[in-house]
DNA sequence: CATGAATGAGAGTTCATTCAT
DNA sequence: TATGAATGAACTCTCATTCAT
């Protein structure tokens, strides 16, 4: 029997004690001591499953927005009307931000220093998180709708990521609840078929 | 006379400089080697206009979003409609986010690490930003519009910087003519009065 | 088996280095990639057995006043009579401060500009070099002796210690039975019971 | 009329201004922008008058030895017994220490990375502090007194700024007083005719 | 697989000194 | 003489990475 099991369970378990650290203190501020520290191994052990420390931040992203894009994949198939789907939308996108907002941050603050296939790679996953709302678009515009799902999609999203922005940037509870029905109302009138 | 413009005039210097570097390889990544390089002046004259390498980050942020501050509020002042007002702030947060982008993500982001003094500092920056769009929300939206006129602004702010910056994201050149009218297609519908 | 004794070797190994260049060079003057090339170890390395180039040096007169005191306080409890006890402190002493010549003038005052906390071991060190001394001359002193055995021993340690400085000074090589024997005459009539 | 006492009144100022900064922060803290503050002239105006910190600190030494040493000859010339002198002695040198306390401190802490030409300089200052008591003790030894003048003169002065020293340790105000009639009596026997 | 002591390049910052005005 | 903005060498300290055990 391989021991596969085992060696994926000391991989997760870096990368949440690297998830707490990252979104404590930021990218740079993080040392791998920290990290090594609060998942219980050895600072030499990181290097046993992540080749740098820039890496093992990307495969972080990578894992948390993987998680991210099966749960609102599987969700969003399943609704049917605009309004339900942009509460399935601001509810889990809007889970998201509160959970990863200082691992987002990071992604702009670090990125532009890191080599050239992790950025290949943040790239990816900025590109992943919006795919399932351009999807979602395709679907529900009419055939005619003159704007483009990818645009129309960013709109969503950006809408969405800053309502609950400025939420956290008051360090104020947010209330996904009332943030879906708002952005309903505002978004709504121009998603709806003529 | 005095040598006060001298002065200024410097300062300017090393903060466009500090700009260049800043976006190039991100706020860790720069040194203030390469900014001091950059500005033509050595390395130690960064010191006697900023204390530190926070500061002069800082303090860049403040310049580039006073600038656009004013930009914005004197244009927005001669608006009539919304379609308008939309055609406004696409245009010039569009601009301001396609020259800051690298500088913008860290502005709409906290800045973990940073002593207390500069994280207030940071955080007025991001609600100075926020504030033109709120007013003109305040201004345009019906009284009975059942949504806080600072969770539109959210919504519109978001909406803009993610459409330009999906541009951004694939290297495309950005058609902010395009863009307003897109966004005012999608928005536009929303912020109507009934 | 721990490794303690190794670590407690690489430690002395250090202040050893540091004892040297600190010597030849001044506080001030000496650098901590000097330290660490004399010590055989990188510079990173002496970070991790002491905080700061302040803590190693005073780490480093901490660890030389003990030795000087252990030393001197077995020998004091064997002697009688106030001619030998003298004979006893100038010998040690006085070897203590031709070995520790450059660092006996720095534990002899204070640290300005160090840390509170550094300070205050240094204010330690300071007072530990005294009480053999003061202990002595509480032993040897009449009951009725008129002057408090602190200054006494102020008075005993300054003698010897500028009589072996007056050598050091002129760089002549320092006889020590002499200057016992010149202390002795010196010192010893206002020291003997009456 | 030339300006020579012009220039001699703030080649004064300047040096009064350093003593203050350098006796309030010793010898490495004390920077050249504080003594110009302290002083009331720009920074560059000390080097024309000094050529360099180590500079301006050696004949600040200087200038304060000299003051005392033209003191104590003056008063040693007149006083007879062997108490009386000790009293001076105790009073005046006691009074230099407790003034330049950390001025004396500083010495050894920085001098040894000085060039050797100032080296020289500061060798001549401790040794012109020692001579009016050398002086004296030739004076006031009998002719057969076996041990050399130069020695007793040092065991005399480390016992006045050691007991002196000894106070301001604990911060405790110094009672010259108290210190002389106490030296008087430890050491006078030993000092005494036979 | 796991460890953690050791490494050393590289960072931000300081400050004595200079020199054009 | 006097200035003080500018300099840049030199410093301490950090921390991602390595490798002998």
């Amino acid at each position: 029997m391989s021991n596969h099991g085992a060696i994926q369970d000391k991989r997760i378990e870096i990368l949440e004690a690297a998830a707490l650290i990252f979104a404590g203190r930021g990218y740079a501020a993080a040392r791998m001591d920290d990290i090594a520290e609060a998942a219980g191994v050895a600072k030499g052990t990181l290097y046993l499953y992540f080749q740098s420390k820039q890496e093992l931040f990307v495969s972080l992203l990578e894992s948390r927005s993987e998680e991210y894009v099966q749960t609102v994949t599987a969700w969003l198939a399943d609704c049917k009307t605009v309004t339900e789907c942009i509460h399935v939308l601001v509810t889990l996108r809007g889970q998201f931000f509160v959970k990863n907002q200082r691992l987002a941050e990071s992604v702009s603050h670090s990125v532009p220093g890191f080599p050239k296939d992790l950025q290949i790679r943040v790239w990816n996953i900025r590109r992943g998180l919006e795919k399932p709302t351009i999807k979602l678009m395709q679907r529900i515009l009419p055939e005619n709708y003159p704007v483009e799902p990818a645009l129309v999609a960013a709109v969503v999203n950006g809408a969405i990521d800053y309502s609950v922005g400025s939420y956290l940037l008051d360090d104020r509870r947010v209330n996904l609840e009332k943030v879906a029905r708002d952005l309903e109302f505002v978004l709504g009138p121009g998603l709806q078929e003529k």
